[in-house]
This record gives C-alpha cells, sequence and structure tokens, in this order.
DNA sequence: CTTATTCTTGTAAGCGCTTACATCCTGAAT
DNA sequence: ATTCAGGATGTAAGCGCTTACAAGAATAAG
C-alpha cells in the first residue's frame, strides 16, 4: 500500500520502490525503448503496485507539450458537430492526445474567451469551426504560436489553414436542384448570420443560382433564425402567410433542424410536402433520412472533416508542414421533400 | 513589443516590465484586492502591452488546482446530453472554471481511459454519468482524493455521490398511464442494458407496473437496441410482426430517439398513432414536442441536474461537504401518441 | 515622537516532471 | 589484456508559477 498519508505517489516514489533513478521511470513512462527489458518490468510493477498516475501539469512544465487539443464550436445540441468531435476525438486518442471541448453558443466573443482559456490550458493545437471570428482570437493564437485550423468552410483566398467545404456552392447546386423541378419562387430560412459565415454563404449561393435564372430572392422571403425546431415552424408559417403573388413554392433551409420545423408545420398547417411545398435542407442529420418523406439535403463530410482537422494539427505538432488548405465535397441528397411546384 | 525571439511573455517578463516582483503580478492575476491600485494598474497595462497568457501547467503544479473539471458522458449524439453539458459548463465559467469534456460510447473500460487521461491533466472534480462503471474508475478517483458525483440515476441507497431521477420509478409512471388507457399487451424497445443502470433501471420500472396488474412482459416483447432511429424502426418493425396475441397495442421506448424511430416507422408502415397503437418514449428531446403527433414521453430535468452537478463539484473543491444524494422530479408529458387500445 | 499594528511588497523555496549531460557498463575489436 | 564505442542509467538544472515568510512602509495609538 502507498504511503497512507494521502501523499499521492509521484516519480520520485516509484523511482525510489524500484530502485532506479527518476529519469529512468520518466523513460519507461515515454520512451519504454530506452530501458533495458528487466529494469522496465520492475518500475512497471511499482507503477501498478502504487496506483501512480502521472501528473500531466508538472509534464506540461517540464516538456512544454500538454498533450493536449481544443476544439472550439458552436454548440453541442447538433448531432452534425457530435459526429465531427468524435471522429477528432478518436484521432487524437490514436496518437496519445485529449481533446479539449469548448462550446460558444455561436458568440463570437465568448469564443475568444473560451480559445483564451484553452490556451492557458496548454493546448498544443487548436480547431475552429468557421471563418468568421474576433481578430483578436487569431491573433492570440499566432502569438502564442499555436497551430489551428478552422472547419466547415472552404474558400480558395482563406486566410488562415483550413479544411471544409464551399458551404455556397452546395447551397447553389441543391438551389439549381429546386430550380430545375420548376420552381421560381424560392423562400429561405436561414441560420442567424452574425458571426456565421456558412449561414451567410448558404444564402449566397441560393442567391445566385436565382440570379443566374435571372430570378431574385424577394426580401420578405428570407428570414433568419436560430437553429431550432420550433424557430423552423414559425418561420414556415411566416413564409405561408404571405401574399399569392410571392408565396414561395420551395423553401431552402439554412440547416436540417429548421428544415425539419417547416416540415412538421407543414403537415401541420395540413399541407403536403413535397405536393404543395418542396423543402430541403443542409447537414443531412440523422434524422434527416428517416422522415417521412425523406428531406433532401445536402450531405456534409463532417467524419471526415474532424479526420482532416485532427491529422492536420497532429502533422504541425510534429513538426511538419501540411497543406494547410483542404477543400472536401458535398452530396445533394434528393429524397422525399421535392417536387415540381403544383399547377395552382 | 515583447521581445522578438518568439519567446512568450511570462510572470518574470512582466514583473520586470511593470517594475515590480513576481509575487505582485501573481497577485493582481489572482486576488487584485491584495495590490494597490496604483501599482495594479502598472501591472495590468504590461500584462495586456505584452499579450501575457498564464501558464496554466505550471499555475497547476505550483498551487495544485487545475481549475479545472471533468465531465464524462455517454455521447454527443444526444441533444439531452447537451443541455446538461450547457448547464455545467455555464455554473463552471462562472466560477472560473473550465469543462474537459470526455465521450465513453457507452463503454465503460473506454469511460475508465477517458477519467484516468483527465485525472492526468489534474481536474479538481469530475462528472460521471449513471451508476455502472469500472470498479477501478471510482477507485482511483478515490484514491487520487477527486471529488465526484454521478449524474442521471438516483437510487436511494446508491454507494456514491449522485444527482439525478429516478428511473424506475419514472417509467413505471408512465407505463401506469399506459396501463390506465387499457392497455395490456406493453413492448419495449429498451437501449442497451450493458453498462447502463439507467436503461435497466427503466425496463424494470416497466414491469414493475405490469406486475401490480397482474401483467408481465413477454420475452419477445422486450427488445434491446443502441439509442438510433433507425434501430427503434427496426424494432418496431420486429413487434408488430409478432402473433396477434402478443403483438402489443403499446410500446415504451427506452428514450425518445428509439421512439420517433418507431413513430416514424409506424406512420410509414400505414399504422396511426395512436389510434392503432401507442408509443411512449423517454428524456423529451426538444424535436419531441414538435412531432406530429406530440411524443408522450418522460420530461427529465436535464438542465437543473447539470446546475446542481457542477455546484456540488464546486463546493467540495471549495472544501464544503455539501449532500451528496440529489433526487430530481421528472413529469410525465402526455401528448399525442398514446390513446386506449382499438377494439380489434 | 515613539511603539504597536496593519498593509504592501519582495524573497525564495519548491510543485513533479523532462532532459542535456556525465557516468558507468557491456562487449567487440585489437 | 587493453581500448573504445555505444548503450543504459544517473545527476541535476530548470520549466513558470504560487505562497509562506520576511521586510519595509504606512497608519493608529499612546
Amino acid at each position: 500500500m502507498p504511503d497512507k498519508q494521502n501523499h499521492l505517489p509521484n516519480l520520485q516514489d516509484i523511482a525510489t520502490a524500484a530502485g532506479v533513478s527518476t529519469a529512468t521511470v520518466s523513460r519507461v513512462l515515454n520512451s519504454p525503448a530506452d530501458v533495458r527489458p528487466a529494469l522496465r518490468e520492475k518500475v512497471e510493477v511499482q507503477i501498478r503496485k502504487l496506483g501512480y498516475v502521472r501528473h500531466g501539469a508538472a509534464r506540461a512544465l517540464a516538456s512544454a507539450r500538454s498533450h493536449t487539443v481544443g476544439a472550439v464550436i458552436p454548440t453541442l445540441e447538433s448531432a452534425i458537430f457530435a459526429s465531427g468531435v468524435n471522429a477528432v476525438e478518436n484521432r487524437l486518442t490514436e496518437a496519445g492526445y485529449t481533446l479539449l471541448l469548448a462550446v460558444t453558443n455561436y458568440d463570437l466573443q465568448h469564443e475568444y474567451e473560451q480559445v483564451k482559456a484553452l490556451i492557458e490550458r496548454g493546448v498544443d493545437g487548436m480547431i475552429l469551426v468557421g471563418r468568421d471570428h474576433d481578430p483578436a482570437t487569431l491573433i492570440m493564437l499566432e502569438r502564442q504560436g499555436c497551430p489551428y485550423v478552422t472547419t466547415w468552410t472552404y474558400t480558395a483566398d482563406a486566410p488562415h489553414p483550413c479544411v471544409g467545404f464551399d458551404n455556397a456552392d452546395a447551397a447553389h447546386r441543391i438551389t439549381a436542384h429546386l430550380l430545375a423541378l420548376g420552381h421560381t419562387r424560392i423562400g429561405v430560412i436561414a441560420g442567424i448570420t452574425s458571426g456565421n459565415d456558412r449561414a451567410r454563404e448558404r444564402i449566397a449561393g441560393v442567391k445566385a443560382a436565382l440570379k443566374s435564372q435571372q430570378l431574385n430572392l424577394h426580401r420578405k422571403c428570407l428570414i433568419e433564425k436560430p437553429y431550432e425546431v420550433s424557430e423552423g415552424r414559425d418561420a414556415f408559417r411566416t413564409l405561408m402567410a404571405l401574399p399569392n403573388d410571392i408565396r414561395p413554392t420551395a423553401l431552402f433551409c439554412g440547416n436540417d433542424v429548421l428544415a425539419v420545423g417547416a416540415v412538421l408545420e407543414a403537415q401541420h398547417m395540413g399541407l403536403k410536402v413535397p405536393q404543395n411545398i418542396s423543402i430541403v435542407g443542409f447537414d443531412d442529420l440523422p434524422l434527416s433520412a428517416h422522415m417521412s418523406p425523406g428531406l433532401t439535403t445536402v450531405h456534409v463530410p463532417s467524419r471526415r472533416m474532424g479526420e482532416h482537422a485532427a491529422d492536420y494539427i497532429l502533422a504541425c505538432i510534429g513538426g511538419e508542414s501540411p497543406d494547410p488548405r483542404n477543400k472536401l465535397p458535398t452530396d445533394i441528397m434528393i429524397r422525399g421533400t421535392t417536387a415540381r411546384p403544383s399547377k395552382t
């Protein structure tokens, strides 16, 4: 039994117990190959016997490396970030790193605080979402020499390392699908664009698609809402209350949560989807494929994005200089919520 | 400008720049009230000017306090944990603490690894989900003197600090609702019970309710599935394929995700909910209230649970000995997916 | 104008670990 | 045998910070 006076065993204790120096214990912990098997075994026995657990702070202080990577995401509520984070986590764990997760609730100021807290905790790298940030956030990261990468967005001229996809292009393509079906009055229930470049880009994509057909997005047909089912429902009702000549026959929703809300409200109002109204989403949540009808949406490579982001950071930590720009493809998933407009 | 040779400013640099000792700088950082305003101001100016960021590892090492609390949850996918985690996070942030989040994917062995990683990172406290753990996990926590609390479950005889609710009782009550409507053949789509006491308790609650009416849960009417929409759909189909005399007229689902799957599959099969089949869930996800029909389910106080858990840990860290047992109430939300059985 | 008391600030000893560097072995080559 | 290379250990100097404790300054009391 270890010394009972609630003194946690430290390297020195193990060293003494095993009759070696602290350096040797440190080696069996960090580069076992450098220690002769016999000795190593003796040390490992003591480690187990005394229930030794590394003191991460001391290790970080002495080695200037915390073996920790931070990720700052907008919200935990969305399963879409969940799968990306899971992917990051798996990769990091494989490499002996721990993920520290923080949430901003789509608030850039809060993001700054979280990033600062993570830097104070000594993360060796950082994963961010999107291109919109408080400039101070990135400055701090640079100044601290903390490698970072932004995700969920890719633009050719991105000023910072990024792994993501082209939000505008994806929105453009799914809108083109709507246009090809013959819709001309398209409504948009977007996410809140302030501090959210993805939401803005998606709107831009819709507008571009419309423009290519000489169409316009009517001012009243664009609504910004937080990403919640109830908000999607509200927005849908608002849109359907518009006068006949501008009321949309098809809807682009900023993400699947809003789209699900819109579909549910439509059904609640007795409208048939897609016969009376077509609705598309963005993100392809696990639920989306299961709804009746299945939601037509943009599939986003969140898992792969997470893996790439983790690999990029790990490579940077390892002293490499990986390609700082990484564009992933998106897929348009045509399911049951889109059809030709009714001939009313 | 700070010394350009990418030497991050440290306490000593600030001290020198401000013409004071490191102790004083440390004080303006940790207990500003102890420093004369004039001096404090001078130090703060330098901190801003040099872009100083605390070195958390050094601080943790010197003070034996990391200002960090760990939370280990089964999954990120479920919005229900998300809201609890958010609550924890808010409370901790208010208190100057940072939350370190880890995920187990419902694997107790993985949970052990995560807890160990967090302890190595020096968390000052830990929040766990449920009562099922690898004994080694709790032993490590005790041995390290790391205060912890389990959530999402409460039993009068809980051997460890816990803040949660009575899963069996809640399941019992919502089953009673089904029985009161006149159902006698009740099916259960449970979560995977291995390593998940909540799933087991919920089944136990259903059985107890049945027993109180001299009814039994038919062996074939109990299916365990991972918490996924598609699994709920599969299980539902299996249950409906049962022979007439045992096919359930009402379903208890281990959580809302499974219930949503069941409802969607029912509608997909052309069955009317609740006319042809009643379905209840557990957890009351944000989506559940919005479905058509609204899902009858158990509302769980996840937000309050998170707050209580955080407060408990913070109190422990502060040297207090708060009540280690905390029972929260659940609510049965009767919505649209339950009705009397049809007279077939 | 002392002397006791209270505030401020500085001094310096670690916290537990990693890691150059020094030292000591081992065994192969001479 | 003797020498030497190379591998296996040990030694000890910090990493950046907190915090007793000491010391000095300012205030209150006598």
